[in-house]
Order: structure tokens, then C-alpha cells, then sequence
DNA sequence: CAAATACATACGCATATATGCATATATTGA
DNA sequence: TCAATATATGCATATATGCGTATGTATTTG
């Protein structure tokens, strides 16, 4: 698995090195927010629309929209429309795996 | 591996829940820089002193100590003194393949 | 002890980002 | 068309964060 990364990135010009930490970066800094990736959790059980994640998070709905619409645009979240009412769901298991790893492996530590 | 981290969080408490997302948005928050992410692709090679750093990724030695200091106090790096010498290396191989595959990930959808 | 080397850190500044508040937009129904 | 509902967004603000500069600290050497 670590040959992958070294095929995709060792025929990249430092140039372009540089453009795929900034975007590794963007990825991991949209997962950098308490509020997000407690959205995240009420999204992964399910596809929920906007109020019911507000419902679940506590947060505002405008802060609730900007978060989910965030996590849309880095597309780790899916979006739908029906009618007035928009529903989100994953659209990237890996991050969502990758989210647990770390979740589990720090509450181990806490107890 | 769904399960664990069911098992891991079932029994937490929300005022326990919200502690581990703010520990794992910290966590995530140390990798969202592309200057951190420059000095792990460095370290990754192996053990390096802060100047070898310094040299390999052409930023200020202030700036290297600093992001240095920040990936150790996160637990992704080891520091060793030696003299007046102090060198890293990577502690938790996880973050570093965690890594990896979101580099690798983005890499191929860049050509 | 003094000087040199390697690293860490305090300070100030510029910028980014999360949030609250108000408002805009879109869709449905009367 | 007007009102109601659901969502998105502009604006102001507070806070956080990265970086440059300068300085502090520790270790080795003469």
C-alpha cells in the first residue's frame, strides 16, 4: 500500500507536490471542527436532512447549512433536493472510515 | 472494524462525546497544513535532525521547530536528543499511512 | 569562561475561519 | 399572488493560527 503513494506521487514535479499538500491539507482541515464531525456522526447513521441535523447537533441552521454544505463541496457528503427540503448523506465511506479509526483510537485512550 | 468504534463510543457520555470530536478535530487540525504535511513527507524517509528538515524543505528554522514541536506534542513524531542535535522520526506509523492514502488518493486524480 | 552551533520560543502582525444575526432564495399550498 | 416552510448566504465580529523577526536556552569546543 505504501508503493500506491509512491507511484502517484513520484512521478509528480515538485510543482505539483506542492499543489497536493495543499489540497491534502484542505481535506483534513474540513475535518478540523468539533461541529463538523459531530454532523458528520448524525449523518452517518443515516441520510438526514438539514433541520433534523440541527435538531440532532444543537446548532443553528445557518451554521448547520454552511457546515453540511462545506463538507458537500469537499465531496465527503452527497446532497439531494426534494422539493423545499435537502438531504445529505455520505457520499465518501473512506473518509467516514477513516473518521472512525481515529474516533475509536482516541476514545480508547479516554476511559 | 464499524463495531469498534460502537464500542468505543457507545459509552460515552455526550459531555464525553464532545471531548473526543474536539480531540479528533485537534488531531486532524495538525495535519491540515501543507507545511506540516512537507515536514512528514521529510520525516517519512526516516529519522531527521531539524536543520536536515529545514534544508529538505526550504522553509525558516523557526518555522520547522515550531511545526516540529506540534506534530510531537500530537504524538505523530519522536523526538531524540542528541547533544545539541534533535531528531524526529515518526511514532505512529497509522497517521503516516492515514496519510498516504488520502495523498495517494488525491495524486491520482490530479493527472 | 567565551564563542559557536542547533534548536526553541516570545511577540507582533496579517490572515483565515467559525458564529450570530439578518436576509435572500426556492418551493409548496391556499 | 401571497404566506409559510426549508435552506442558503451576506455581513460584522471574535478568535485562532501561521509566519517573520528577534531572542532565549542548551550543548560543545577552545
Amino acid at each position: 500500500m505504501k508503493s500506491r503513494v509512491q507511484k502517484a506521487t513520484k512521478s509528480l514535479s515538485p510543482k505539483q507536490m506542492e499543489k497536493v499538500f495543499f489540497k491534502v491539507a484542505e481535506y483534513f482541515s474540513v475535518l478540523s471542527e468539533p461541529s463538523r464531525l459531530r454532523i458528520m456522526y448524525a449523518v452517518c447513521s443515516g441520510e438526514k436532512s438539514v433541520s433534523e441535523v440541527v435538531e440532532m447537533c444543537g446548532s443553528s441552521q445557518a451554521n448547520v447549512s454552511r457546515h453540511l454544505m462545506a463538507l458537500h463541496k469537499s465531496g465527503i457528503l452527497q446532497r439531494r433536493k426534494e422539493g423545499v427540503t435537502v438531504y445529505y448523506s455520505i457520499a465518501d465511506n473512506a473518509t467516514v472510515d477513516m473518521c472512525q479509526s481515529v474516533c475509536a483510537k482516541i476514545a480508547e485512550g479516554m476511559h
